[in-house]
DNA sequence: AATGGACTATCTACTGTTAGATAATTGCGC
DNA sequence: GCGCAATTATCTAACAGTAGATAGTCCATT
């Protein structure tokens, strides 16, 4: 794993736990074991690492979700499967939601983190309407913000209680 | 109006915009016309003014929710009182609820503020579980915690993709 | 020789915080 | 009612630390 990516998760946990402020060039320089002028060289600004880190993180999302139909041709309900990735991104990292925490604070961040943002959800709620379709719900659009809305809540005040079982009970 | 409770304001909508690192004491003094300095005799430290911008948030939020049985008694649905308040919330103000944007980051709060802000869930959850089993929930706690979580996650992607119609669509 | 990737050194602006001074107001003993 | 003392609320000035950003340099790999 090169520094540039060394960087990005460094900085991702830091953002996951208190925002966009949450971490400096210094910061996550030290912690990768290069000077803060040589984060410059792979992220002109810090609006453009924000924006990077929150485009990576919704690739990543997408790709752990997979396709629609393919979770439906194996048998597995495809909410169950989106469920399970918020799951675990409390249970296992411990941590909020990056695009839930940056989405809180949007008014605040840079315009080009804030597209990074926005598209994060507009995937994520086109992929549960097509999963709520597929699953025969009668309004899908509700469903599916339903859904995100629920999981993103209950991790925030999990978060906010520290006590994971308010997600477990919200999600059970 | 003293410049305590004007300080308060100012930060409160700062920090609802972008969470706790949002303001600064140099900013909010300039807003009500003091000094900086001069901030530190209302408030010794950035936490005190966090924590009791918290306390009072919470004060107002219960204060406005108002008792579950006289509500019940003038034939209200107490969950319909409890979403209004968040609806005005985010479409009188257009700003996350305080304490929502302040749990998503809570692990980089000091703990004066997490206090704080743990108590208004504590309340919130304490408040709505009364209100469904007054309802005749079966599982009122299971429905507590999935009203203030869709209440919470609707907003927070709301403002992420900057239209309240997802609000309005999730709370319908 | 050129490039990628780091470095040193520096800049300006801003952070929360403290010290010490000042003026206006208030309350109490006489 | 008068005078002293305490309190309230603000000020100027400065502190050490951190922020993101820039210019110019070095060196190893290609």
């Amino acid at each position: 794993m090169g520094k540039k990516e060394e960087l990005l998760k460094v900085a991702e946990n830091k953002v996951r736990q208190g925002g966009y402020n949450n971490f400096s060039f210094r910061e996550i320089a030290n912690e990768v074991g290069i000077k803060s002028a040589s984060v410059h060289y792979h992220f002109p600004t810090k609006a453009d690492l924000g924006a990077e880190l929150a485009h990576q993180y919704t690739d990543a999302f997408l790709a752990a979700l997979g396709d629609v139909d393919d979770i439906k041709a194996r048998g597995e309900n495809p909410i169950d499967v989106y469920t399970d990735i918020f799951r675990g991104a409390l249970l296992t990292d411990n941590k909020m939601c990056l695009c839930g925490l940056l989405g809180a604070q949007n008014e605040s961040l840079p315009e080009k983190v804030q597209i990074e943002v926005k598209r994060f959800f507009a995937k994520n709620l086109a992929w549960l309407q097509a999963a709520h379709a597929s699953n025969g719900e009668a309004d899908p659009a509700y469903a599916a913000i339903t859904t995100v809305s629920v999981l993103e809540g209950s991790m925030m005040i999990s978060k906010a209680l520290n006590d994971h079982s308010y997600f477990k009970l919200a999600t059970q």
